[in-house]
DNA sequence: CGTGTAAGGAATTCTGACACG
DNA sequence: CGTGTAAGGAATTCTGACACG
């Protein structure tokens, strides 16, 4: 049971627009912020970038950082 | 943290490509399961299904007890 | 540096239908 | 009944580049 529920969360299996929608952020960003090596998809045989709720909750907080950096 | 177990768990966030390659059905026979009510995807505003993790285990338990029945 | 955007192509997804059995 | 498939269109994703600051 629980190494169910941890591979749920690092689960590479989410596309790029469900995790703009999650996060908040762009397509750009989060294509960035993979260039600057601070989070780490995994690609499907044609690709596709996919990530876990483990990678969502990492861009979220990155992000969240960046904010109150910024204010 | 038990509430975000279960939110990694029933989060419709997976596309049907990867449903496809969890489960090693066919898009057909996902769809037509849709059909026959034993799934519920959501829908992105573009019509696109997203199934959770738990989805994706109802469709390897349907498929595994199909294949009881046909041996 | 960090992000927006237009460009062009490729991969994905969708529906409704026909086929077979 | 359950599934494969070809058809056509729409939405998604990708890369490399230019722009701005």
């Amino acid at each position: 049971m629980l190494k169910n529920t941890f591979s749920y969360r690092y689960k590479k299996a989410i596309t790029m627009k469900t995790v703009t929608e999650m996060t908040g952020l762009s397509e750009r960003q989060v294509r960035y912020w993979e260039e600057k090596k601070l989070v780490f998809p995994e690609r499907t045989s044609s690709g596709i970038r996919r990530y876990s709720f483990s990678d969502i909750e990492l861009l979220m907080n990155i992000a969240e950082k960046r904010r109150l950096s910024l204010n």
